[in-house]
RNA sequence: GCGACCAUAGCUCAGCUGGUAGAGCGCCUCGUUCACACCGAGGAGGUCUCAGGUUCAAGUCCUGAUGGUCGCACCA
């Protein structure tokens, strides 16, 4: 006897002790005798390491799972590598956070290698919660390849990668505008502004002409920055403006002098005044502007956001904004402010800090990405790469179409240190791949290395090479590169999934994966990106504590193929929750009823030469079903659709399996009942949860777990459910060996098709004769006898096929059959179903003029269907164009509907002739 | 401004290459049938956003509109 399984299924119970088994077996690791197995390796999106969970993560690490779990039941040799990233300002503002919390000091106060030890040691104390957590999803990581961004073999791969590209002259140092966060206060990359839309105006402001009378208006939406303005340009074919072309402004408020240009590129005749100021040094418009005219570049903004000098020095250290109010009130007063509109635009915000992007004059290392985009483009034009779903690689090429060199030094400390030393002596730059005591060119031991860090995608875009070793040439990398997959939210292509295109490409000559599977976001529940602010955050421990970690992963793999955001819903996880349980309690049902099962009988019966003729109808159908639902996942799993799979093997579970088979089954599990019966509805039932289990397990690995090490008569191919095969349909029709052997003819064999055929009838007759039950108010669980009123010799054998299976789930006592012409029985509730009137006697009970509503309602839906039907068949277009298939089944269903028509008629003449 | 995606039952979503509108939840009526009340039986509920077009046939293909979401973009 097996050991009893208790009523509710307890996620709790089993999850944690499954996962360390599962674990400690090694099962994570692909196993050395894997022989020419194809390899299949992912590369997990190294969450911060700092981080906790949240849904984005859950999402990623479902839909990884199950496709990992997946080709390792197929037996592929399945690597799936763990890792975080030390996520450069995220990690340093929450270790500065908690500096001025705890002993109110700034990072500047403690220094640098304070704070890097700090940091270090709050990495410690912090890092790896989210390893657990993910632990807690399933997820069958081989953490024995467990890396870090600022590991040792991360920072080695670092300094590979940007050496070599400095020695190929694609990193680079140069002053230029950059994007400057001075929240954060180091430079962002073009990535990390994000435009929001703000409600801002315009203003128009009078430049008086150098000499003259006249003003020159010019439109601007950030009036403080005239205080370095170095120019004005206006159109050169504009009329208004030719003659002051050449001529000088004076500038209000600086007492400068600054010129007027003509600009096609800047200026737009339509916009505004037709004038625009020029302010080079904080804007990347004015910047290439300025360049074109030899303008001045005249900073007036500094690196904490303030006025600084050159501007008067009334304005300097002012906000931007205190300055602009300043300077309006200013202009005011001069009579210069001509007009002022609201203009709703858009303004760079620092994704990490929230404030205002500065552009402003900065020396930084730059990445020509230009040249590895292109490799990039084509690697996925030319297919080497696939991304899915495909309409992503639209956004994708427009990027790399029109790509910008990548600022990534950030002004930060935690990071990977600048591999660049400065010479005091000769000024020269050293980089290289050693810490450097000396100058490279003169020998001088006066070098320093340059203080800033790279931005944290320049090592996250080395992921796929560092998780392998690169650029030591390791068994690892050899075997594991390049990648299968890379599995990852679209909100991160450019930043993180284009940068491993271009690195891996790079450095290796390969893109480092071959398919790149896209997914969306997960909404809150009031359909907005979750956020704290917002209170709408979902999160996923909290809901594995609740229902399970099955149940998420089960809804949010039902959730992963969408190309539309994804707006949760607690009430579907509770849904997967109660499946859980399902299947959990029509396991607990079969192993009340397999005991002594024998398999090896079974099989050498019934399934080795396929004689399902000697199975019961009931039998013979939910392996039909069984084997239907296998085939549609394995093709629904290989096109990406793992909410299309999950679904239909909910369907089958619920509808088919404990809908129908168990209660059919349980004829035959019942005291006294005949020994052979038994002993193939066993074999039946073993052999249908067992497959089912292996197909569900990518989805739900631990309660399909802790069924299987129970369940008797399975296929014991595995010590692991984990590592079993998964039941897999090649190709055509036929089935891998393995599982699914000698099943496949289950989807045409004539003795099966036969029995999917009368199972429908039963379920049908069941239905109708509920249904007449329940418009009666015939309690539920009462028995009643059944008559069936029909002169089809075929219709009734078919019911008599069934017989035995439709009395005891149907709850007949006695099943009889009436001639087409014999009279009801008085008082009976009647129906239709195709050539069988279901006639439920009711001594009376019946409330007929209940039944003709119920009747008339229907034959009036038939009547509408008929008439369309007849319709479509006098078409001559239809008939002579639609393929002679579809119009064949028309045909039939005219036939078919027809006669339901004229039995329904009789019935309603009858019924209407039997009242009083 | 350019582009993508979405618009189907009260809610969250399926509906593949065009051929009788589906699921889960919610709602209504029953039900302590020996796997499960995290359950069972029955039921109500949709002119598939709108307008054109292609077709014998359109939720499905095309065009346009409207609404929503999101990318990209220097309109001062």
């Amino acid at each position: 006897m097996s050991s009893t399984l208790s009523k509710v299924y307890e996620p709790a119970s089993v999850e944690a002790r499954l996962y360390t088994w599962w674990r400690d077996s090694g099962l994570f690791v692909p196993s050395d005798d894997h022989g020419d197995a194809p390899s299949y390796t992912v590369t997990l999106p190294p969450p911060n390491v700092t981080g906790r969970l949240h849904m984005g993560h859950a999402l990623t690490a479902t839909i990884e799972d199950t496709l990992v779990r997946w080709h390792r039941m197929r037996g592929f040799a399945t690597r799936w590598l763990p890792g975080t990233d030390h996520a450069g300002i995220a990690t340093q503002v929450m270790v500065e956070r908690d500096l001025l919390a705890k002993e109110g000091k700034s990072r500047l106060e403690v220094g640098r290698e304070s704070f890097l030890r700090r940091t270090w040691a709050w990495k410690e104390d912090h890092g790896g919660a989210i390893d657990g957590q993910l632990e807690r999803m399933g997820a069958s990581l081989d953490w024995g390849m467990y890396r870090f961004t600022m590991d040792e073999v991360s920072s080695r791969a670092v300094r590979e990668a940007f050496v070599t590209l400095y020695e190929q002259g694609l990193i680079y140092r140069d002053h230029r505008l950059i994007n400057w966060d001075w929240g954060s206060q180091t430079a962002v990359s073009d990535l990390e502004v994000e435009a929001r839309d703000v409600d801002g105006k315009l203003w128009q402001i009078a430049y008086p002409v150098t000499g003259t009378e006249e003003t020159l208006v010019v439109a601007t939406t950030r009036p403080e920055t005239m205080l370095g303005d170095s120019g004005v340009a206006v159109h050169p074919e504009d009329p208004r403006y030719r003659h002051l072309v050449g001529k000088t402004i004076d500038l209000p408020l600086t007492g400068r002098t600054i010129p007027i240009v003509a600009d096609p590129i800047l200026v737009d005749m339509e916009f505004g005044t037709g004038a625009v100021k020029v302010t080079p040094a904080h804007d990347f418009n004015d910047f290439e502007t300025g360049k074109r005219h030899d303008l001045d570049l005249i900073q007036v903004i500094d690196l904490d956001g303030r006025i600084c000098a050159p501007a008067p020095a009334r304005f300097v250290g002012l906000s931007v904004s205190e300055a602009r109010e300043a300077v309006l009130a200013e202009l005011e007063q001069g009579g210069a402010l001509v007009k002022v509109e609201p203009h709703a635009m858009k303004v760079g915000h620092s994704q990490r800090s929230g404030v205002i992007v500065e552009p402003l004059p900065s020396t930084q290392w730059f990445v020509n990405v230009a040249p590895m985009a292109e490799k990039a483009l084509a690697a996925v034009k030319d297919g080497a790469t696939r991304i899915v779903p495909g309409h992503r690689a639209n956004d994708y090429y427009r990027w790399m179409e029109n790509i910008h060199d990548w600022c990534i030094s950030r002004q930060l400390w935690w990071g990977h240190r600048i591999p660049a030393w400065y010479c005091g002596a000769c000024e020269a730059i050293s980089v290289s791949r050693q810490d450097l005591a000396a100058c490279q060119k003169c020998g001088s031991g006066e070098v320093r290395q340059d203080e800033d860090v790279l931005d944290t995608w320049f090592s996250s875009g080395l992921w796929p090479l560092t998780t392998l070793g690169w650029p030591e040439q390791t068994p690892a990398f050899k075997t594991h590169y390049p990648n299968t997959l890379m599995e990852t939210g679209w909100d991160i292509l450019f930043f993180w999934v284009a940068r491993m295109m271009m690195f891996g490409i790079h450095f290796t000559g390969e893109p480092p994966f071959k398919d790149i599977f896209l997914h969306s976001m997960v909404l809150g529940e009031d359909g907005q990106k979750m956020s704290k602010t917002k209170g709408n955050v979902v999160d996923p421990i909290e809901l594995i504590d609740e229902y399970g970690t099955d149940a998420l992963r089960f809804y949010l793999a039902t959730m992963g193929g969408q190309e539309h955001g994804i707006v949760f819903s607690r009430k579907r996880v509770e849904g997967y929750r109660n499946f859980c349980n399902k299947l959990w309690n029509a396991s607990r049902f079969a192993m009340m009823n397999l005991e002594g099962v024998d398999m090896d009988a079974f099989r050498s019966e019934v399934v080795t030469p396929g004689r399902w003729e000697l199975l019961s109808v009931a039998d013979r159908w939910i392996l039909n079903r069984c084997a239907q639902m296998l085939k549609t996942v394995d093709a629904e799993l290989k096109g990406w659709r793992l909410d299309l799979a999950a679904g239909k093997a909910y369907q089958f579970v619920w509808h088919e399996l404990c809908d129908w088979y168990l209660e059919l089954s349980k004829a035959n599990f019942k005291e006294g009942a005949d020994p052979t019966a038994r002993g193939r509805s066993q074999g039946t039932l073993a052999l249908v949860l067992d497959l089912t289990l292996r197909a569900l397990h990518p989805f739900i690995p631990f309660v399909t777990e802790e069924i299987w090490q129970q369940l008797p008569g399975r296929q014991a191919d595995s010590k692991s459910l984990m590592t079993a095969a998964f039941p897999e349909f090649s190709g055509d029709e036929g089935a891998t060996p393995g599982p699914l052997a000698n099943l496949a003819s289950l989807l045409s064999a004539p003795a099966v098709l036969e029995a999917v055929a009368d199972i429908e009838l039963l379920e049908r007759v069941i239905h109708k004769r509920r249904n007449l039950a329940a418009d009666a108010r015939v309690p539920p669980a009462k028995r009643v006898p059944l008559q069936i009123r029909t002169s089809n010799q075929d219709a009734w054998a078919r019911v008599e096929r069934v017989r035995d299976a439709l009395c005891f789930v149907g709850r007949v006592t006695e099943l009889s059959r009436l001639d087409e012409d014999a009279p009801l029985p008085h008082g009976a509730a009647v129906d239709v179903v195709d050539e069988l009137e279901i006639v439920l006697p009711l001594d009376g009970l019946v409330d007929i003029e209940e039944e003709k509503r119920r009747i008339a309602k229907d034959l009036d839906k038939r009547r509408k269907e008929l008439e369309g039907l007849t319709r479509k068949l006098a078409n001559a277009g239809f008939t002579s164009k639609a393929p002679p298939h579809v119009v064949e089944a028309e045909r039939e269903r005219l036939v078919a509907v027809t006669r339901n028509i004229e039995k329904q008629e009789h019935l309603l003449a009858q019924l209407s002739g039997s009242t009083p």
